[in-house]
DNA sequence: CCCGTGCTTCGGCCGTCGCCGAAGTGCGCC
DNA sequence: GGCGCACTTCGGCGACGGCCGAAGCACGGG
């Protein structure tokens, strides 16, 4: 009845969504950024159709999903990219020693793969992240140790690539998201979701099969070391 | 058995703790960065003593919390600043409509102090916090149009005041924290719970009563106008 | 037009979890 | 040294939630 009851009352709730290991399991597949099917999802999260399918009610319910019915499909995404953040936060957190080792060659190859380069939602994370973010740290682009954000060159930086930047919109320019596997902040947020397209349309990179992993192309090697000096070894 | 199920594991483990409406209520009363004991919590969240206890020891197992005994008190207070920003931004994230209403006077003059300001753990918040954080902003001590960062001049700013910051930790210096009650970033980090921590320390502001809610003083006002010019009125 | 497929609904099962009160432990105080 | 208080442990209860399979839709393809 006081106003914690009600605020407890809703965190536990927002938390008890995230709270079941199948859910748990759909919303990090879903950080790929693509819309799955109800029945892929389940295959993946190896539950019955029947059972993901009162999941998925739960998450649209929740706000954390957007479902669009096509046919006899329900397809569906994360909401937004607050949601992605929210998802990668936590995830962010969990112990090292959970993470997974790999046991077979195919593991260890989609393992390091995933290291090297991927997305995270809509921006570049991985080892390339990193590599990009501390660049354009060093290039005086973006300031990193007193908080997160662009500077003044930075700014001017994507103008003369021709990478718009709303900055009227809500959501921040630059934000640190933290890496799984790197354990170090790369560029998020507007910015890194508008680098992350330029550097797809721009052919500098491209997936790896279906999931999250990216590699970079020849063309991208060179552009990375034109603009930001980043040398090809470091990408690998 | 793959790598996502491990995640997946982890991720609703960690989910799993805060779904609880209890547990819930805990965390966010140990927001006020006080060491609270078993009893006073169960108290709070309305249970028995002996559910309670098991509460804390999932919240302590799981790294939540830090506790300390001291004769047959258990004190428990979150375990660092990473768990109350994880807290903070959960709680951030639920629905404005979730937001209790005052009923009776007493409760609004509680919440009406507390949204003028307030700590939140370690750095200032309501109203005050934003208007700090604004006039750091159009001072141009802070960066919050690209991002969120010091500026030179604002390192220069703190170190002027004899605030010191360790630029070594890897805590970020500057760090953006959503307000509830306005709903807009303001300062927190290193640099925002060292300004909160001189803030108390000169005397500029006091806590009201036992709880999260801080009143600016006189010299608190002045200081505020001198540093920031930052305007009485303001602050009501 | 009918069959197959993808999803949903329903009933029922089972495990988990939060809760309590009662009994037990350990500490401090008189 | 014994009483009281804070906390913990234990047993048991009840509710909730995830799971499945079967049956029921709904859409698309043949």
């Amino acid at each position: 009845m006081t106003a914690k009851d009600a605020r407890a009352r809703a965190l536990a709730a927002l938390a008890g969504l995230l709270a079941d290991e199948t859910r748990a399991a759909c919303l990090l597949a879903l950080l790929d950024q693509r819309a799955w099917t109800a029945g892929e999802l389940a295959r993946h999260a190896g539950v019955a159709a029947s059972t993901l399918s009162e999941h998925l009610d739960k998450l649209v319910a929740g706000g954390l999903l957007a479902e669009e019915r096509q046919g006899r499909h329900r397809y569906v995404r994360l909401a937004g990219a607050e949601v992605a953040q929210l998802v990668e936060d936590l995830a962010a957190r969990i112990a090292p020693e959970a993470v997974h080792r790999p046991r077979t060659l195919r593991e260890a190859g989609a393992a390091s793969a995933m290291a090297r380069g991927r997305t995270c939602y809509d921006h570049l994370a991985g080892r390339l992240g990193i590599v990009v973010t501390d660049a354009l740290a060093a290039r005086g682009l973006l300031r990193q140790d007193t908080g997160f954000a662009l500077t003044d060159a930075g700014l001017a930086w994507f103008d003369a690539l021709g990478i718009g930047l709303d900055r009227r919109s809500r959501r921040p320019l630059a934000r640190a998201c933290l890496d799984w596997t790197e354990r170090r902040p790369h560029l998020a947020g507007a910015a890194g979701a508008a680098l992350c397209r330029h550097a797809f349309d721009a052919g500098w990179c491209v997936r790896i099969g279906s999931g999250r992993a990216v590699r970079v192309t020849a063309a991208g090697e060179r552009a990375l070391a034109e603009l930001l000096g980043i040398e090809a070894a470091a990408l690998r």
